[in-house]
DNA sequence: TTTAACATAAGGGTTTTTCCCTATAATGAA
DNA sequence: TTCATTATAGGGAAAAACCCTTATGTTAAA
């Protein structure tokens, strides 16, 4: 008789939680044994328990899912970890999947997508959402010397970093280009060039990384 | 002797909640008598336990300070609420002001100004943190016809509502303008009118209110 | 050491945004 | 009915942002 996957739930919205933890253990083959509401939570709780899998919501207090997908990758290159979102922006993506993720799962999905997708990562294979395989697959097929897809190089500066951040808090090139004493054209130079990296096209993705990165809650 | 005050504490943040707790309950006048991670629980805790004070952050899950504040106030009009924030924005006070919050204490400012805050709204007056006294009487010893102080008329409709929405998420007039099937100068005119009756200068004040509205969460 | 990436900066040209007015039709309150 | 507000939209000028290209000194990697 073969063991039960052991999951690691991280979600900080309470309901959702509960909802998945329930489907989860319903299952003959899987089981939750630990939870967590935060990014911060979710790391100590690895580290406790050690769970073949985690499934964790991409947008967590105290240390959002991507920031602690790339601490735990790290530390535990065994686990899988599955990530729960919302958006359906093919920059996430690629950000998750560069930082280690094994699968990517839909909040609007039926629950069953999850499921599948926790066997099929604990299987060993990685697991895209069916809603957003055809992205993958377009990426794939596309481009062949885009801008992504190099060696995993397209990592912004932390100048540029810094640049988004702030253009994401609604500044404008004049004002941080006064703050970080720059010249206005070096600060839109970093503005492209992480927008390219990043294949981002407007200003709504910025402010959609931001969230993601967790940057637009306190200051 | 007097009864002590009964605090319930609504912050999400573990650390932060834990320290205002320990220092309530080090005073002999005061006490905590429950806790809440988010507005709605905050809502749901205040039902149960009827405090004297709700100490609440503004940035919450579930259901951001402001929101909570608005519905706590009219189901309990004699209760007193005191918010934190982070904020030094006049335009957040105006809001919360407003929607009828007692008193308004900066997080980063000493622990005996909360402490004090709470004494001074339980005696029944209000309270502004001693860093924010300055702007509140600048506001009142400024514009005597000023777009803001009328007699709190200064609500922007939903249209408006709707435009400023959109720009906190990155849109460009031009794709709003789409979006809304308006043209361009409307998008403008809706904008620049919401912006003056809220007293806001550029966009990083509006991607503030927006963060205070709990619109950049999740889609 | 050559190469590559990075941070910095600028020029030129196009598009967008912003600011300040004006204007009209609809609605609702005084 | 008059007045205020709202939603709509245009004109025109100035400012800002955007796009594309080029360039230099620095640093890190091959």
């Amino acid at each position: 008789m073969q063991e039960r996957t052991r999951v690691l739930l991280a979600e900080d919205h309470n309901t959702v939680r509960e909802g998945i933890k329930m489907l989860v253990n319903a299952q003959p083959d899987m089981q939750v044994v630990g939870e967590a509401a935060d990014g911060q939570t979710a790391i100590a709780k690895t580290r406790e328990l050690l769970p073949d899998l985690l499934v964790m919501d991409i947008s967590m207090p105290e240390l959002n899912g991507l920031k602690a997908t790339e601490k735990l990758r790290m530390e535990f290159p065994n686990m899988k970890i599955l990530t729960l979102t919302r958006h359906t922006d093919d920059g996430y993506l690629q950000q998750l999947i560069r930082a280690g993720v094994n699968g990517y799962v839909l909040k609007q999905s039926a629950p069953t997508e999850l499921i599948t997708a926790i066997r099929t990562v604990t299987a060993g294979k990685s697991y895209v959402d069916s809603e957003l395989t055809h992205k993958v697959l377009g990426a794939f097929a596309g481009r062949t010397a885009g801008p992504l897809r190099g060696e995993g190089k397209a990592e912004v500066s932390e100048r540029e970093n810094e640049v988004l951040r702030l253009i994401a808090w609604g500044y404008s090139n004049k004002e941080i280009a006064t703050r970080l004493e720059l010249s206005v054209k070096t600060v839109e130079a970093h503005k492209s060039n992480a927008m390219r990296k990043l294949n981002m096209r407007s200003r709504i993705d910025i402010v959609r990384f931001a969230i993601l990165q967790g940057w637009l809650e306190e200051e």
